[in-house]
RNA sequence: GGAGGUGUCGCCUAGUCCGGUCUAUGGCGCCCGCCUGCUAAGCGGGUUUCGGGCUCAACCCCGAUCGCGGGUUCAAAUCCCGCCGCCUCCGCCA
């Protein structure tokens, strides 16, 4: 949901927005209509339960014969109260449908276009060059096999496609991987949160998730719970309600959970291995700050994980996503990408966003303004960001490997697997 | 899953039996002022939140708001129905 306030103030900005985006600019007059309507309704309402009111009161004084005709005279006057109240409702009602459609307001400076109008902002490592080293590199899941640290057959046996275990090497380096992202929050003023991974359907509403992209979204039928994508649904609705103290700064929240992804428009995409799967790991950083504070706080979350990208000795670039593939809660999104030698190209794997006080909004989660004396109340501004998936492993097995088909652990992750150095093939 | 209890403004609390100045009481905390003078105590005032009048601020007025949603009524914190959270006990299962 979006400030309609700012929306009625600067409609302009908002149409560029959509623009942007390559969404509707009309709907911005639905909108700006549609408010019209309910504050005109509300007060019609208002007018006649004021009325409604002052009368009730006069009854309660009255009495007997003229307590009678007070109440029958009353009466009509309650039917229309509440036919009108119905329409104030009806009313705010339509405003809020129209409004939510509407996404949040594109940051400045961020590209216009669609998904493939990204812009890269840097490029970052050295790629490594299989040809002068003499060997043909092998890809994830190879590697993955020969180390004993992937089996996608067994995981498709049991769960289906796009399911795997990872076991030994495999499940040790996802912990180590996500212990030491957990780690580097810590060490930036993050508290480690370990998050539900089932949540009401109001909070995964709040978090925008179940507008367009709802069919990724797994749903339990019989308790009307939905399996998260990520541990950020769970962060947001953390404060939801709540009023948070922000007057010390942000506040900092990294989350360790299980994430579900139907991913159901993606048939034949990513079939091999892991990169796309329906369940996977995932240390996300979660931020509540001032909106004021909220372009910077974007820019560290980016800082950080491109910290966490060089611990695992990965060549990234990162790139700034066009405002058509931002979800319908992000005003700017960075993406880092991974180079995937045996692709030939870079996969994302972290993904930062400043949502502003969209998600805030929705969420209701609101702070004492620090700008007016007695203390208004307003909404905060939301952001997070990837710090580790089990994705990193297809990056990690292929930038590391050797021509044996062993694995170097990249040094900073050594002290989380027993001081390891080098994954050896077990066949 | 079953039984009982409970939910009132930031926190605690009165009010609910028996509907009507409840326009929700008091305390704590917080804010402003006074007195005192230097970490105290006292005195006076203010303080639910959201929306609207209304374009910023102040003031004022109006509406909603007593866990949530309905209903009855001229009138609901109060009566009725449904749902949710929390507490206690029982059952079942890790």
């Amino acid at each position: 949901m979006i400030d309609l306030r700012q929306l009625r103030d600067d409609p302009e900005r908002v149409r560029a927005s959509q623009r942007a985006r390559g969404a509707d600019p009309g709907l911005v007059e639905a909108v700006l209509a549609a408010d019209e309507r309910r504050r005109a309704s509300l007060q019609e309402f208002e007018k006649a339960r004021a009325g409604q009111k002052a009368r009730s009161r006069e009854v309660s004084k009255a009495k007997g014969e003229e307590k009678q005709q007070l109440i029958a005279a009353t009466r009509e006057l309650a039917q229309r109260v509440k036919s009108l109240e119905a329409a104030a409702d009806s009313a705010v009602e339509e405003l809020g449908a129209l409004a939510r459609k509407l996404d949040n307001v594109v940051e400045d400076g961020a590209p216009a276009g669609g998904e493939d109008d990204y812009v890269v902002l840097r490029e970052v490592g050295t790629r490594r060059d299989f040809d002068a080293e003499g060997f043909t590199p092998r890809d994830h899941l190879e590697l993955g096999e020969l180390l004993g640290a992937i089996d996608t057959e067994r995981g498709a046996k049991v769960s289906g496609a796009r399911f795997y275990y990872l076991t030994g090497a495999g499940a040790r380096l996802e912990l180590a991987l996500l212990m030491c992202a957990v780690d580097t929050a810590v060490a930036h003023g993050f508290t480690p949160v370990i998050t539900p991974t089932l949540v009401k359907p109001e909070v995964m509403a709040g978090t925008g998730f179940l507008g367009e992209h709802s069919d990724e979204i797994y749903r339990l039928e019989a308790d009307d719970l939905y399996l998260v994508g990520t541990s950020e649904v769970a962060l947001a609705g953390y404060h939801s309600g709540e009023i948070v103290d922000l007057s010390a700064g942000p506040l900092r929240y990294a989350g360790w959970s299980a994430c579900y992804r139907r991913e159901a428009g993606s048939y034949g995409k990513d079939t091999r291995g892991i990169i796309r799967v329906h369940q996977f790991h995932k240390v996300e950083m979660f931020s509540w700050c001032r909106v004021e504070e909220a372009h910077d706080e974007h820019l560290r979350l980016l800082g950080f994980e491109e910290e966490m990208l060089a611990k695992a000795g990965l060549p990234y670039r990162v790139i700034d996503v066009a405002a058509g593939d931002l979800g319908s809660s992000a005003a700017r999104k960075y993406d880092c990408e991974a180079w995937v030698p045996t692709q030939g190209r870079f996969r994302e794997v972290t993904s930062t966003s400043n949502c502003t006080t969209y998600q805030a909004r929705r969420l209701d989660v609101r702070e004492r303004d620090p700008h007016t004396p007695d203390g208004g109340n307003r909404h905060v501004a939301t952001l997070n960001g990837t710090l580790a998936t089990t994705r990193w492993i297809v990056a990690i097995l292929e930038n590391h490997q050797q021509q044996d088909g062993s694995v170097r652990v990249p040094e900073a992750l050594r002290p989380y697997l027993g001081g390891i150095a080098v994954l050896p093939p077990v066949t």
